[in-house]
DNA sequence: CCTATACATTTGTATATACAACAGTTGTAT
DNA sequence: ATACAACTGTTGTATATACAAATGTATAGG
């Protein structure tokens, strides 16, 4: 599959815009492919971000600021987000007795429970995304992601 | 630069959801930068891509179906794109005489006088994204690209 | 012709995200 | 103690995007 077929452009493109606008396609790919993978459970790929960070507190509680800090995709309005996530009931959230200012949120059993779910979904979307991929090459790309700033 | 260290994983990540946090995360340092490049003319990435697609027409005018397959990122909704544009005066838009549920768009002179300076800024923001890339490198990222699907 | 169907775009509505102003809490220096 | 600045999160508002229903137009079949 072509850049310029796929964008229908005649001309050639200099190859740091084809390489920048190819990336840009694949993400597009990638990330419909991880969101459509989440749809069943009704949560965006952000939310299920959150959900695996709080699994991987392992029963710590954790603050808006650090989910936001380890987040792939920073965001602007983690409240919203975690307002969500409390609605499904996923997530339970308490004020920080130790600091007022401060949220304690943390993972509920339900969550955990569709999480599991979803990492299966998602591992199959990540295969069926990668399955033309060798391991070196997924090495080599890592590598070379390395070189973005 | 670890993406371990960048979201804060003590973890080791296996290598294909590796290889997708990466790619996010690249994802998400280009379209900052060329985002950044071009918020001093007000517009967006895909109100950029439009009006390059528009100008790649000389003179021929497009219509929504047309632009929305040349996109980079298609999107659900290109008339209000359209409408943004048309409210700053960087194209016009005309009903097709031949067929009159198509519409006729195209680039002004204000919007081609425009585009070519967002040009310059946009291949800095370009050059300083891949400034540490050889062209073996990109062509390399190219060919890797094409394993997704 | 008349009707049904397909087509191209627009509009309504819900949801998502960005950015800045705001409010409450804490720590620190006088 | 008090005042002030820094911290943490929340809220308001504007803008962006997704999805589906609606509008107006063209085309084909009887």
């Amino acid at each position: 599959m072509n850049v310029e077929d796929i964008i229908k452009t005649e001309k050639e493109i200099p190859l740091k815009s084809r390489t920048l606008i190819h990336f840009l396609l694949v993400n597009n790919t990638i990330t419909e492919a991880l969101s459509t993978a989440l749809k069943p459970y009704g949560v965006s790929l952000q939310q299920f971000n959150v959900l695996r960070i709080l699994r991987g507190q392992n029963e710590k509680p954790a603050s808006l600021a650090t989910l936001n800090e380890r987040m792939v995709t920073k965001m602007s309005n983690t409240t919203r987000l975690v307002d969500k996530l409390l609605l499904k009931g996923y997530v339970e959230r308490k004020v920080c007795p130790s600091n007022r200012r401060k949220v304690e949120i943390r993972i509920t059993k339900e969550g955990l429970l569709i999480l599991e779910k979803m990492d299966i979904s998602m591992s199959e979307a990540e295969d069926d995304v990668l399955q033309n991929l060798s391991d070196q090459e997924m090495e080599q790309l890592n590598i070379l992601f390395n070189k973005f700033e």
